[in-house]
DNA sequence: CGTGAGCGT
């Protein structure tokens, strides 16, 4: 299940979405968008999750949870295309 | 509302 995840703090990492969505499952892997020119976080990012259940509890627990002192938006991913 | 990179694997 991958998971798209907006709203981020501007320190957000990935591995801090790593650390936020294990608790649920086990996680795949993780992407926090960042402009690799300025270093500037994009305040979104993905997050891959091995079990599709486990996937579904942690977005609907943490969709607009607060993380990094901001209100956070949990959902599902849609492929680059 | 808001959907990703790498640099040669």
């Amino acid at each position: 299940m991958n998971i798209f995840v907006a709203k981020l703090g501007r320190n957000t990492t990935s591995d801090d979405l790593n650390a936020l969505f294990s608790q649920y499952g086990e996680v795949t892997s993780t992407k926090v968008i960042m402009d690799h020119e300025t270093g500037y976080s994009k305040r979104y990012g993905f997050v891959e999750m091995a079990n599709d259940d486990e996937a579904y509890k942690a977005i609907e627990d943490l969709n607009d949870s607060e993380f990094d002192g901001s209100n956070i938006v949990v959902k599902k991913s849609t492929p680059r295309g």
